[in-house]
RNA sequence: GCCCGGGUGGUGGAAUGGUAGACACGAGGGACUUAAAAUCCCUUGGCCCGUAAGGGCUGUGCGGGUUCAAGUCCCGCCCCGGGCACCA
């Protein structure tokens, strides 16, 4: 009520009879509808168009599902993913299950979403309100958990919410804030099968890359791709007779096992082939160790000369084929290598090789570059891959990670960390085994929870392997991998097969195709705008009108509507953690009977209530239409108003309220209710007004005394509160610094005190010493000054009031007032610093109030409130009165006596002077550009004035003004300052026993071109692009007088001293320029 | 790190590529007044020359560029505000 009062106060025109509240039944009654027909609609994604669930079930009825069809599911998955059905199977469920699968298709529905528990409040907590894993009230443990939760399927309109920006009329901020926060990305969709294990001995050797020493790799790795770019004259020979598949050994060159690079291997027969030069005795040592060590690995190695393979290149192949055709395949499901076997367990699944981990990326060209995968710690799949002697470890891992909210996941970025799961997936392409690592740099929330890890393509991926020690190559040219990861889209690809020397932009397109000819992945845009979790475990809130038949979610009848809160003797949880709801126990639903039992009996209804936005979603409509009971509103109603014109809110609600507010309106618009499909035409951000913070600092001192001259051993052991320090003796106190300047104050602060001390305790002759701390305290800005200085006297009686000692201030040698520290914040009343309009007001009139405002700066700034200018403002309306009235004042106000105008004709000058402002002032508003228009005001009364007091008496009546120049501006003045406004015009129209008649109902005045033509234009005249002096010639002389008038004149010549001008420019009406 | 805004006198802020600093505050000077308040007038980016009238140089975060002409357009930096963020 008081806030309505100052808005009131302030001149709002709002129309009051058109108020809603959204807590109120009768407007949440149609949230409530609005929610139903969510809950009643499903996604049809060929057309773009929300639907009527009954056509999905005509649908599976026809033709059933498979999850290629438009009615894709998005948003929040279930842990088991929907398998396709016909439409006998449709057909064939229970409705239970049929219910359950409709579920997944509706817009509002209900689903297992990760949430942040708290089981000591018995409630979900937002990730702003969980800190270092413990609720920040209270500081109870918090945990994640999957909860059944009420959801928004905002993800199925997430590209038309994206391309709606662009009609759009509002800020580019909150438009880009919102693409942002949509996170439109293209990419592909990578699927890796998992392989059954090798044992940890093995698994170096049979991992391709993998078989480098990891402690050395990425050193020797450019000297491989050097020597694979530059190869000898036979190495290069012998590489073209038996590279690809023909020798059966598939075999690579230049390959790093353990700490060699030796020159072919076949990793499946494991034969290394090595091409020698001219041989030393010392490299026969060498090679003789080198053969030594691949040997223990398992490799047998075989020699040929360069010489050999220049001359008998066909020979040489020969004899490797047969070296290959005489080892045996190795692979891991040999059991003579593979002796691990993983029993019963979760393992086994894994072992069997059914199982797929998908990725998501938006590099699919990096693809060669693969060298291990990472799964958010909440992905399904860890406890189905992890062999058993791994389990415990990784569980460990997985729990911590989970437990920590996303927000600390976020605070600690550089930390990495991450655990090997102990499994394999095979590579789609090379068919080389990648591990599977568990790692929380990875979202389990976002894309597949899965990636593919790329070290050499991205820079957390490289951290991750660096870290860990995981070998991997790079996949662009030229690129030093030691330092880091090359994210360059510029890069040209190497070491990835048929991509190589491809640009990254045609590489991934590329990619993709051989990825689905594959069948091992697909294109896929892949969005980072999650549902919207639409329950709370709160009391006040709308109700959700559901009721639960067979633990499966109903909508209740719109006869039932509004479903209004229920009593509960305590809005708290209950002591089984259920919402507060659960306590009203008589709260049932009688499905046959259509209505509430009001009593025990009967089917459950939700107990959860919907948030905040749900309300706010929608309201725009129900202002066109507020009375109505019968609709949300009335389709004419809606017909009439359409969208909001102009949309004026705070962009802290950029991704928040303003998104979901489009998102209700497409809605709505697909189901037929509106025919509009974006709900605000315009928005204008409006910057805050803030506050300035005030803060004082005190001085906390202990005091002690020696017992000396028979004064009892301690005197008193007192807290003097209340001793004000300056800020940066209280910041050095903090920082332990001594500066010698503060030392001083403090000095003199603590002599001071003790006098007070002797004079409160007469007769001690004892030393005192002190404990020193120093506070810093907000003061309440009602007692400061404007320039900060504290009043001593109100604090000190606001401290009192806190039943603490009190004693005087001490101050440093000097000082008389103490200035508070400004902080520029936004104005709070927790923050003391609220400056209440209606001193203001009292002051100086709500309509310089509304003047300052507008004219303090453009209207999307923020800024701090700051009453210096407003005497600007003031003496603008004082003067702008005094037009209106004789010259005689009053000696008190300052204002004119009587008031009058004159009848006569304006003159030119005059009329100059009106409709310039007319149109200024009609441009301005249209672009909201307040503060120019108020100066145009400015300008105008200032114009007038002189004008006037140049003629005193018009027509020897006393009057100054004119009325045919005073009411046009009357009117264009009315929204700026409606009440003096308001006033002259009644003054202009005095009261003729007919109705009255309002400024606000009189015709906006138009300004007219003929009244703003001038005879003359003074140009400028500039040398060389600097303005020297002005000349004036009449409108309509063309460009080539004006310039010859120009060059003719003495002054311009002297400047020219003779010389003829290089270059002349004449703009009409603008600017002439001369150039020498 | 990425994405949006910004950076102009002592202050809030004006300037469709065309006279930078409109309008207002503050400050200084003056008028009226016994005085104060109120009101009115003058000056007010910086530096320099001139007794003066007047004139010159310089100036929109920094460095380049385009142009007859740049606060405004382009390139590269710096700083401030806001949004997003291990988003694959």
């Amino acid at each position: 009520a008081r806030y309505r009062e100052q808005l009131d106060n302030i001149g709002f025109s709002f129309d009051w009879s058109r108020e809603v509240r959204t807590s109120d039944p009768a407007y949440y009654k149609w949230t409530q509808w609005i929610f139903l027909q969510l809950f009643d609609s499903w996604y049809d994604h060929a057309a773009q168009k929300s639907r009527p669930i009954n056509e999905l079930i005509e649908r599976f009825e026809k033709q059933g599902w498979s999850s290629n069809d438009d009615c894709a599911i998005t948003g929040n998955e279930e842990l088991d993913p929907l398998t396709a059905f016909n439409q006998d199977e449709w057909k064939a469920f229970s409705e239970k299950q049929q219910q359950q699968i409709l579920l997944r298709f509706r817009l509002a529905y209900l689903s297992e979403a990760w949430v942040n528990w708290c089981p000591a409040l018995g409630t979900v907590l937002a990730n702003d309100e969980v800190k270092d894993g413990v609720s920040e009230r209270g500081g109870h443990p918090v945990e994640r958990k999957r909860m059944p939760q009420w959801s928004m399927r905002i993800t199925a309109f997430a590209q038309r919410l994206l391309d709606g920006l662009d009609q759009l009329d509002w800020s580019e901020s909150i438009k880009e804030a919102q693409r942002n926060w949509i996170g439109r990305s293209e990419g592909a969709i990578i699927r890796f099968a998992l392989t059954p294990n090798p044992s940890p001995q093995e698994r170096d050797l049979r991992l391709g890359y993998l078989t480098a020493d990891p402690s050395i790799a990425s050193e020797l790795m450019p000297h491989a791709n050097n020597m694979r770019k530059n190869p000898t004259e036979a190495e290069d020979k012998l590489w073209q007779l038996i590279r690809g598949d023909e020798t059966g050994g598939r075999i690579r060159r230049q390959h790093i096992i353990d700490r060699f690079i030796v020159d072919f291997v076949s990793l499946p027969k494991r034969l290394v082939i090595e091409v020698d030069g001219d041989i030393h005795d010392l490299q026969k040592e060498e090679d003789a160790a080198r053969t030594e060590r691949l040997n223990e690995l398992g490799f047998e190695v075989i020699r040929f000369s360069n010489d050999e393979v220049l001359k008998n290149g066909l020979e040489v192949r020969r004899q490797i084929i047969a070296a290959l055709s005489k080892r045996e395949e190795f692979v891991a499901s040999d059991e003579a290598h593979s002796p691990l076997s993983f029993g019963e367990g979760p393992g086994v699944r894994a072992h069997s090789g059914g199982e797929v981990i998908e990725v998501f990326t938006t590099r699919p060209d990096t693809i060669f570059g693969v060298s291990f995968v990472t799964l958010a710690p909440e992905h399904e799949l860890i406890q189905k891959i992890t062999p058993p002697e791994r389990m415990e470890e990784v569980m460990a891992y997985v729990t911590q990670a989970k437990n920590r909210s996303e927000r600390e996941r976020m605070t600690e970025v550089k930390r990495v960390s991450g655990v090997f799961t102990g499994a394999y997936v095979k590579h789609p392409f090379t068919h080389i085994d990648v591990p599977v690592w568990v790692g929380d740099y990875v979202l389990g929330g976002y894309g597949t929870g899965a990636v593919m890890a790329v070290p050499a393509g991205d820079q957390r991926d490289w951290n991750f392997a660096t870290h860990f020690n995981i070998p991997f190559v790079p996949v662009t040219e030229n690129w030093d991998i030691s330092k880091g990861a090359d994210e360059s889209k510029e890069a040209t690809l190497a070491n990835s097969a048929f991509l190589n020397g491809m640009k990254v932009a045609d590489a991934i397109p590329r990619a993709i195709d051989e990825l689905e000819a594959k069948c091992v992945g697909e294109r896929r845009i892949n969005f980072r705008l999650r549902d919207a979790a639409f329950g709370r475990q709160r009391y006040w809130g709308e109700p959700i009108p559901i009721y639960y038949k067979d633990d499966v979610p109903y909508a209740l009848p719109e006869s039932a509507l509004p479903l209004v809160l229920p009593e509960v003797d305590k809005f708290q949880p209950t002591e089984t953690g259920e919402p507060p709801l659960a306590r009203a126990t008589k709260w049932r639903w009688d499905a046959a009977d259509q209505q509430l039992t009001g009593s025990a009996i009967g089917h459950p209804i939700e107990t959860t209530t919907m948030p905040g936005w749900a309300g706010s979603s929608w309201y725009f409509l129900r202002y066109m239409d507020p009375q109505n009971e019968g609709r949300f509103a009335s389709p004419e109603a809606i017909n009439y108003w359409q969208q909001v014109d102009l949309y004026v809110g705070g962009s802290e609600h950029a991704t928040g309220h303003l998104l979901y507010f489009r998102f209700w309106t497409k809605f709505l618009k697909d189901r037929g209710w509106i025919d509009f499909d974006e709900p605000a035409k315009k928005l204008v951000n409006q910057g805050m007004i803030q506050g300035v913070g005030r803060f004082a600092y005190e001085l906390l001192i202990g005091i002690q005394s020696d017992g000396r001259d028979g004064s009892p051993p301690v005197l008193a052991l007192e807290w003097i509160p209340y001793v004000l320090i300056s800020r940066e003796l209280h910041l050095s106190l903090k920082d332990g610094s001594t500066d010698p300047k503060h030392l001083e104050e403090l000095q003199y602060t603590l002599d001071q005190i003790g006098d007070l001390i002797r004079d409160a305790h007469p007769g001690h002759q004892g030393r005192i010493t002190y404990r020193k701390a120093s506070l810093e305290r907000r003061v309440d800005v009602s007692i400061v000054d404007g320039r900060g200085v504290l009043d001593l006297a109100k604090y000190a009686e606001a401290r009192n009031q806190e039943k603490k000692t009190l004693q005087n201030g001490a101050f440093a040698p000097g000082v008389v007032d103490y200035f508070c520290h400004p902080e520029v914040e936004k104005m709070s009343k927790s923050k003391l610093n609220v400056v209440n309009p209606d001193d203001i007001i009292e002051k100086y009139g709500a309509d310089t109030l509304r003047l300052y405002e507008m004219f303090l700066g453009p209207i999307e700034q923020s800024k701090p409130w700051d009453t210096n200018g407003i005497e600007g403002t003031s003496r603008f309306l004082k003067k702008f009165w005094n037009l209106f009235h004789t010259e005689s004042r009053n000696q008190e106000s300052g204002i004119s006596g009587s008031f009058i105008v004159s009848e006569e004709a304006p003159s030119k000058a005059e009329l100059k002077v009106l409709h310039s402002t007319l149109k200024k002032v009609q441009e301005d508003i249209e672009k909201l550009s307040f503060n120019t228009s108020v100066s145009q005001f400015m300008i105008a009364c200032n114009a007038l004035q002189e004008l006037w007091s140049n003629a005193p008496s018009q027509s020897g009546s006393g009057a100054r003004g004119k009325r045919q120049v005073l009411e046009p501006l009357t009117i264009a003045l009315a929204p700026f300052a409606p009440h003096i406004a308001e006033e002259l015009w009644s003054l202009l129209h005095p009261d003729t026993g007919k109705e009255f008649h309002s400024v606000t109902t009189a015709q906006w005045p138009k300004w007219e071109a003929q009244f703003l033509v001038e005879d003359s234009f003074s140009y400028p005249i500039s040398f060389n692009g600097k303005t020297r002096m002005q000349l004036e010639f009449p409108i309509g002389l063309s460009k080539e007088e004006v310039e010859a008038q120009v060059l003719a004149n003495p002054e311009v010549q002297q400047r020219l001293e003779g010389k003829p001008p290089k270059k002349v420019i004449v703009v009409p009406e603008r600017i002439v320029n001369i150039v020498v």
